[in-house]
DNA sequence: GTGAAAGCGCTAACAG
DNA sequence: CTGTTAGCGCTTTCAC
């Protein structure tokens, strides 16, 4: 598993070309004020004509610090994540970070060894966006090491002391339940998903508060849990036809899910829209293209990418306050997918 | 833009406590086979109650080599990137490297950049899609500091000499040409893409040979260039529809732009498949569930990168070989895009 | 301002 | 089999 020997231009080497200390050398390197100009350009001359490249590894072994984070997510081939990690890369990529990159699939295992492997490249801070269910064991372990460490989107249970970054899911989710009861509905599913997940849980929250102060009556059968995946949109189709009083619109776990509803649902011979609202959750930008053009919730993942990432910053860099929580306001984007309810 | 410093267990606290030596515990760690299971042991339970973490960074830096690998592509949140990226990751993975990940955006200084800080950190290889029109120059300097790299998607001009990963584009696009044709289209335009991208190049001259291998005379009007992005394919659809005599048929650069352009259609009235056939190029999982479905050229982006991910990992390891060159199969997934010209 | 020396945490020779 | 010694390439005191 290790890569070749390879043989670079040391700073000796380069010291020694310039006929300077290594030390002086160094300072060059990284522009200390009190070279003066004419040892500057000697050392730098030398560096190019050696072709001298900096060795960030032996660095900050000696410096004790690290220029790496760490990012975890779930998948990367989800267009979700692939938007947050999108985010991630282009702010810290303007601060001089690299970010080593770990999928999880989801698997709590894969997500302990990927946060260890983190530990030992001594990553100067990691973002993680916790598989579901995930204790903060875990996670807590990589704190006690005293490594920065912001959650994003997926917040486990009980763990306050984090810096977190999310989306008020309770209020997209409500705001996307009234929408739908505005538009005449009454039986309203919400489809895809499980309670293992934090931010299912709170959109099953917001569906709730939505029906609730409509005092339209909670019907636990139209929570029908499923795969976030799309096949598990097309499945779940079935579920919904065969209810004895069948839903007329679904608020739906994500995009997703809601984009595999859409195709059962044409499967089985009805328009999404028309025939069967549907409103998704994240705003992936397959949305706005898909026809019928999907009705959805915007999370934002690149902000909170972005978010995250100026946090972790922070964190490294020392601020040693209290944990910050931040939390996007969701916005409902209205599109095709939603039509009144016939009378 | 560096991490604070953090305490960590050395080895030294380790073999002190196990009561051995610094390069016992060394052996112990990295399971040589000479070391008896009682030491081991004591050295493991050692560890164990200290808390202790390998430091991978340190270890490399004296071993000189490197179980970290940079991957550089132009876009994560775009599909195709993103699968080749979970399939690099996966394979890499199970070979105990990690990634480091570098999006360029398409910008050649931003690749150059990405290449030095590659090479800053010491990885033991890279893979690196290139920027549309990237010269040869910027790729071999890392050639020149012996680092291992394969190219993977895209093949500058005059590069036989690395290894290489792609897909038969000319093949690809011949038989989605091919198709159409033996559905009865005569005039069919290649749409999006530009001649710096070395598989647009590739996917025209399938597109030439089809039509010349079919007796159909070229039309160079046909060929309209654009920005691969789904807006880019929606654009294109005007200049189709203005077109004095306009193609019934499209073969598009990539599944992106014929997304757009599907879409562009249903805006103009027209209905994609029945009114003009639309094939679009890599088979994004985006295009099974689209409405209506996409056919296209599949290009498996997942295996190309599983399959550079492989090459690098044997060049890293030592096979001194000539470049490999690993072109996959294409294949033409036939869905509701297309049908046959109507007389 | 610049150099000499020490050392980050680990591995690799070589003794014993 | 295990300990001793010497660095990997860099940064960091601390003298000069």
């Amino acid at each position: 598993m290790n890569g070749k020997k390879t043989s670079r231009v040391t700073l000796q080497q380069v010291a020694d070309h310039a006929g300077v200390s290594k030390s002086t050398a160094s300072l060059t390197l990284r522009g200390h004020p009190r070279i003066p100009a004419k040892t500057r350009e000697k050392v730098l001359a030398s560096m190019k004509s050696l072709g001298y490249v900096y060795d960030r590894v032996a660095a900050n072994l000696r410096s004790q610090s690290s220029s790496t984070i760490g990012l975890i997510i779930s998948e990367i081939s989800n267009p979700f994540f692939s938007e947050l990690v999108e985010g991630v890369q282009q702010t810290l990529d303007k601060q001089g970070y690299t970010v080593l990159l770990g999928a999880t699939g989801d698997s709590p295992t894969k997500q302990e060894t990927l946060l260890f492997m983190m530990l030992e490249y001594r990553v100067g801070g990691v973002i993680v966006s916790p598989v579901s269910g995930s204790s903060h064991e875990n996670l807590d372990q990589l704190k006690q090491w005293g490594i920065p460490m912001v959650i994003a989107t997926r917040e486990p249970l009980q763990m306050t002391n984090y810096d977190f970054v999310g989306v008020d899911n309770i209020a997209g989710s409500k705001m996307a339940v009234e929408y739908l009861i505005a538009n005449g509905h009454r039986r309203i599913a919400l489809l895809g998903g499980s309670p293992q997940i934090s931010t299912w849980r709170d959109r099953k929250q917001g569906y709730l508060d939505a029906l609730t102060q409509a005092g339209i009556e909670i019907d636990e059968s139209l929570v029908m849990e499923g795969p976030i995946t799309r096949k598990g949109g097309i499945e779940i189709v079935e579920r919904i036809l065969r209810h004895p009083i069948p839903p007329t619109a679904a608020l739906c776990f994500n995009d997703v899910v809601a984009l595999g509803v859409m195709k059962g649902l044409k499967a089985a011979g009805m328009q999404p829209g028309p025939d069967f609202s549907v409103i998704g959750f994240d705003n992936i930008s397959e949305s706005a293209v898909h026809s019928p053009e999907l009705t959805t919730v915007s999370t934002f993942p690149d902000k909170m990418g972005k978010h995250a990432a100026e946090l972790l910053h922070q964190r490294i860099v020392g601020m040693v306050e209290p944990p910050k929580r931040i939390i996007l306001k969701p916005e409902l984007v209205v599109r095709e997918s939603c039509s009144s309810l016939r009378l």
